[in-house]
RNA sequence: GCGAAAGUGGCGGAAUUGGUAGACGCCCUGGACUUAGGAUCCAGUGCCUUCGGGUGUGGGGGUUCGAGUCCCCCCUUUCGCACCA
């Protein structure tokens, strides 16, 4: 024991520790997971990183948190199945490479490496051969074949749509690079194009994705009211006016069947067929469409426009009344929902309302809520509450919800509408006009039409040589990529050029990950579905809606392919918020890093031109907004575990976390106090064997009674991800070693006294484990055990342990804190009663009033109520 | 615009089921000690106070013996909105 005394290190060491631990799980592959029937499954699953170049604190946050609940579950028994990989694909590459003249792989596969070595040195449990990158021309291959299979099944389509168009660069923008309506290089004025595109039929399926969050309880209820939204399932009615003097009719869906007698007009998006039509023959119509156009094709900026509208002269005929209605051209009708034509009812629909009022239209009331009856002419607005039914024909004075059910049975049995169930969700837009993705393997021949790639032939490779300063997408003009010659018939074809969204990679990474070495397919089904569900997802709450669904989606279509058996894929989902932290900002310089200001004291001031700074809110940590803190340079500093600790103790992981750097300095502390507490008792306990049961002796009493109050604590807090309270509660237990020791010399120590300081100290060790790995698996080890704290069971509480003697009960009158008492945790209800009433302080309370009643709630208070 | 959340001391947060508001940590104040360390240890720390107590969880109202927690209205902030990942 002497030598290896001296050998060890009396201060806390992150660094030399850190490495000897990661470099130990590395050699000995300690967390690689293998296939076991008879040990109970766990897949601990991460949202993947893309690899930008380094690390940054979401990353952090989201393996730091995904690391304790895979290492707690390994403790716990289980068989942990904790992947990591690369979701490798997407456009920083290609403006990377344009910026640096070269290819996007090379700077992918770069990031890659030096990001690997940073989660390394974080000390994350992952099972690293397992290891894929979205990128490997492995994973494309096999995302083509699944691609194929999907398209035969009638999964995959092509239509035209909508996209962002730079007319300047000639190219396709992301809602992203369009900034304030203008293309992000060129800024020029953004419009909207039709481009045929590649689309998923995730339609198909949502029914199924709605219904299937009623049986996803452990997911936020947060992210299922927001698919629930996104899906937007509802129940209309679906018909068609007939237009005055026009063959063809104008079809239309409400959800408001019951204001159709409140109908002054109807209005059509700028892409309607109708409009088009208008256009024709009226310049002044198509220059309100193209002007129509001149925005963005995010929900958000057609929203927010200036409601507009054209009256295209035509008029449509009420199915009921035969009225003859103005049809307008309006900005804010969006083409990809229900008809692309709405019947307008401004009494009842605020839009309508507004458009109503602009246009000089007539405001027809046909629902009266109670008790203040509306008139048209002087709505300030529109009234989208129940009501009673006027104006209505034979409809009047029905309630509004039984005369939608009447309209739509009158209208199904004149043959003039039907019940129809529309969603706001529309099909997956899977193409991308971009070089860094994943080809579509399809071939465009002049005879046969589209052509799969035969499966042989795959994968469809990305071309090595490529110009990315092109305009527009740089695989159009690779005529060595496009020049094919026809599957099926031979014939000159030219190739799909489109490549694959990113979402695609990151619906079906997780399955991957379960095969990740299988080559006769995609998946190899017998270890996927070892493995499937994923048993807890965590990542950030960004991907609610998005990812998540589209996810979900795929699971299910490759479940009807027979590729997977489980309906869901994610059984349990933790969202966790962003990372933020102040922002400062010079009137000439703009954003600041904090090395860029000079503290005065009494505030900041920029540190080239002596303005005085504006610290601004917490907000998420960017790049552009020079608000981030480098994790490598945060682990370098005070090592993986200081980091962890800050990040797990500063917010329940839900919540945003706001960076505070006297916080991370708490947490060093808090593990140099540990580490200090076992230096001091470790020449004590050799020979000492931790308790098993409670001494008689008060002070021990009460300090294993706190081991195991910590100990079933700290359980139920990882089960609810309360890393947070988990943390507070070993800091007491902590800081009661701590007290205990100063007060009790440990050279008077008994055996009993150190019995149950041995079983406290290493309590506390385990406990903390999952959540800062190197210390405690170098202190578990100086404390003399062989065997790697990583192995050892999760601790049980002794229940004997748990028993109090006493308990603190709090006495009220009136409702409010007047004292409080011990009481033995046996006593009956009456006797607490008449503690609480003859104790003095109540007694000067109740002085002049008269008890009316007693409330005893055991275990808890006492509350007096009196007059 | 639509959708989803969140507001508690000087700060991050705790209060698991309607039952002690402020656990734990940071900051700050005072003290001790020194092998000067990224020190450490001890005490104090919501606000007001005539030291009895009063008051307090974004604001206003309500339910209840009792509300941070439940209900209604309002204010503020953040996130998502289909080609960022």
């Amino acid at each position: 024991m002497s030598a290896s005394e001296n050998n060890r290190e009396i201060r806390y060491n992150p660094q030399a520790i850190e490495a000897k631990w990661q470099g130990l799980w590395d050699r000995e592959k300690t967390f690689r997971a293998t296939e076991d029937p008879h040990r109970e499954k766990f897949y601990c699953l991460v949202m993947f990183p893309y690899p930008s170049g380094r690390i940054h604190m979401g990353h952090v946050r989201n393996y730091a948190i995904g690391d304790v609940i895979a290492r707690h579950q390994r403790m716990l028994g289980k068989n942990v199945l904790n992947p990591m990989g690369w979701d490798a694909f997407g456009m920083p590459a290609e403006n990377a490479a344009r910026k640096q003249n070269s290819h996007p792989g090379t700077w992918t596969y770069a990031n890659i490496a030096h990001m690997r070595q940073e989660l390394k040195s974080m000390g994350l449990a992952y099972d690293w051969e397992r290891e894929l990158a979205t990128c490997d021309s492995d994973y494309a291959r096999w995302e083509q074949v699944l691609f194929l299979k999907l398209f035969t099944k009638g999964l995959i389509y092509r239509k035209n749509s909508l996209v962002n168009w730079d007319p300047v660069d000639a190219t396709v923008l992301a809602n992203e690079q369009v900034i304030d309506g203008r293309g992000w290089r060129s800024g020029a004025l953004v419009e909207r194009r039709e481009l045929s595109q590649w689309f998923m039929r995730i339609t198909a399926y949502a029914d199924e994705l709605l219904d299937g969050l009623d049986h996803l309880p452990d997911w936020p209820a947060t992210v299922r009211t927001m698919q629930n939204h996104w899906i937007g399932r509802s129940h209309g009615l679906e018909f068609s006016f007939a237009l005055e003097g026009l063959a063809e009719t104008l079809p239309v869906y409400t959800t408001r069947p019951d204001t159709l007698m409140g109908v002054t007009f109807c209005s059509i998006a700028a892409e309607h067929p109708l409009a088009r039509k208008v256009a024709g023959n009226n310049p002044d119509a198509a220059l309100f469409i193209r002007e129509c156009q001149k925005s963005g094709t995010s929900e958000e900026a057609m929203e927010r426009l200036e409601k507009k509208g054209f009256d295209t002269g035509f008029k449509a005929i009420h199915p009921l009344t035969g009225e003859k209605i103005p049809v307008y051209i309006a900005n804010f009708v969006l083409m990809s929902y229900g008809t692309g034509a709405v019947m307008a009812v401004p009494a009842h629909d605020q839009r309508d309302f507004e458009f109503a009022r602009a246009h000089q239209l007539p405001i027809r009331v046909v629902i009266q809520p109670p008790g203040q009856p509306l008139e048209g002419a002087t709505l300030r607005e529109a009234w989208t509450g129940p009501g009673i039914m006027v104006n209505s024909l034979s409809f009047d004075d029905l309630d509004n919800e039984t005369c939608k059910v009447r309209i739509i049975e009158t209208f199904t049995k004149r043959g003039l509408g039907s019940q129809r169930t529309h969603y706001r969700l529309r099909d997956w837009g899977i193409s991308r006009q971009r070089y860094w993705g994943n080809p579509i393997p399809m071939i465009h021949c002049p005879q046969c039409g589209i052509v799969p790639v035969p499966e042989a032939d795959l994968p469809v490779q990305l071309p090595e040589q490529v110009d990315l300063n092109v305009q527009g997408n740089p695989l159009d003009h690779l005529a060595t990529f496009t020049d094919v010659s026809c599957p099926q018939c031979h014939a000159p074809a030219r190739r799909e050029t489109d490549t694959m969204d990113t979402f695609m990679e990151s619906s079906w990474y997780f399955l991957r990950y379960c095969c990740r070495d299988f080559q006769d397919g995609p998946l190899d089904g017998v270890r996927v579905n070892h493995w499937m569900p994923v048993d807890q997802y965590i990542g950030g709450i960004e991907h609610a809606v998005l990812h998540l669904l589209y996810a979900r989606f795929f699971h299910k279509a490759l479940r009807d392919e027979g590729l997977v058996t489980t309906d869901e894929p994610f059984r349990r989902l933790l969202t966790q918020g962003m990372v933020r932290k102040d922002t400062l900002s010079c009137p000439n310089h703009g954003w600041r890093y904090p090395k860029e200001v000079i503290d005065k004291g009494d505030g900041w001031v920029c540190g080239a031109c002596h303005q005085p700074i504006v610290v601004g809110r917490n907000e998420k940590m960017s790049k552009s907004k020079n608000n981030v803190v480098d994790p490598a340079e945060l682990i370098q500093g005070y090592g993986a575990d200081t980091a962890r600790m800050f990040m797990l103790f500063a917010a329940p992981p839900q919540q945003d976390l706001e960076w505070n750097d006297a916080g991370v300095d708490g947490a060093w502390r808090f593990l140099n106090r540990l580490w200090r507490m076992v230096q001091e008792v470790l020449p004590w306990l050799d020979g000492v064997v931790a308790a098993t049961a409670t001494p008689d002796a008060a002070e021990l009493r009460v300090l294993r009674t706190k081991t195991h109050e910590t100990i079933d604590k700290v359980g139920r807090d990882l089960e609810r991800f309360q890393f947070n309270t988990a943390i507070a509660a070993v800091m007491e237990l902590v800081n009661a070693g701590t007290r205990w020791l100063a007060e009790n010399p440990l050279q008077d120590a008994g055996q009993p006294a150190l019995a149950v300081l041995r079983e406290l100290v290493e309590s506390a060790i385990i406990l903390l484990h999952p959540l800062v790995p190197h210390i405690t698996e170098e202190l578990w080890q100086s404390l003399g055990h062989a065997r790697q704290l990583c192995h050892q069971p999760w601790p049980k509480t002794d229940p004997q342990a748990l028993v109090r003697g006493e308990i603190t009960i709090v006495i009220q009158v009136n409702g409010k804190l007047r004292t409080k008492i011990n009481v033995p945790t046996d006593i009956s209800q009456a006797d607490l009663e008449s503690a609480a009433r003859n104790n003095t302080t109540v007694q000067s309370q109740l002085q002049g009033k008269t008890v009316v009643k007693v409330i005893v709630v055991p275990g808890r208070l006492v509350n007096i109520v009196a007059k």
